[in-house]
DNA sequence: TCCATATATTCGTTTGTACATATATATGGA
DNA sequence: TCCATATATATGTACAAACGAATATATGGA
């Protein structure tokens, strides 16, 4: 399952793609509403992004009804996972990253009633 | 020392400048004639690169001569190094970054005199 | 002072990629 | 069948960054 440390860095060097690794590092499994709700950012903007990360198998999609329920993909190798834990480590306390997780868990009625923890 | 991990990944998207870090991490200092002839590149590109990662903090060089000895930048923080620990798990036996380190080694005379492992 | 070597920078061009807006598709319920 | 919601894609534009080629700067030695 090809997964090239390059074209894995390209992916995380945007940052909006980064913010969405993050919090599903985090979080296990949003949906693409959640992320958007959580990173204030368009709708399709955010699609557009996941659908880069799908097509570098960063990320896999499972459908439940309407909601698409994003993950890190299965498959991804302990170095990639080390390197978002790096990457929490070094920001998760952070400009952009700390509200994601703020917002998301002052969503209402999320999809999958998970709860923050 | 502003180290954000925004920046940082951005600066390893770029696959020139993974193999300068990558070849840097392996080797601690190196000079620009050693990391053009590793990667058999333009002087110009790689002190072009160089130049990126100087003013992002991650390099540091130091004059000795002619030549000008490049170093991971001593106040790099942590996570910046174990995800260039990662990249090299995941590369170092390669496409580019393989030979890098092969051609560095049957480099003929090297200032710096370096041996090798 | 002149030359050779090592490294850095400038310039014009091109390529890649992120963007906003608009629109399309899919699912489930009335 | 129609509608609302969730998600995806298409299109045209704009901006950032990488590039090759040429040139500039710095150092040390003759």
């Amino acid at each position: 399952m090809n997964h090239d440390i390059s074209n894995y860095l390209k992916q995380l060097a945007d940052q909006t793609r980064l913010r969405c690794l993050m919090l599903l590092r985090k979080e296990g499994e949003l949906c693409v509403c959640e992320l958007t709700y959580a990173m204030k950012l368009s709708q399709p903007k955010i699609s557009r992004h996941l659908a880069n990360l799908r097509e570098a198998n960063i990320v896999q999609g499972r459908r439940e009804g309407l909601w698409i329920y994003y993950s890190l993909h299965r498959e991804l190798p302990a170095w990639a996972l080390e390197i978002l834990d790096c990457a929490l480590e070094a920001a998760e306390n952070s400009k952009p990253f700390a509200s994601d997780q703020a917002s998301l868990c002052s969503m209402p009625s999320r999809p999958g009633a998970a709860c923050c923890a």
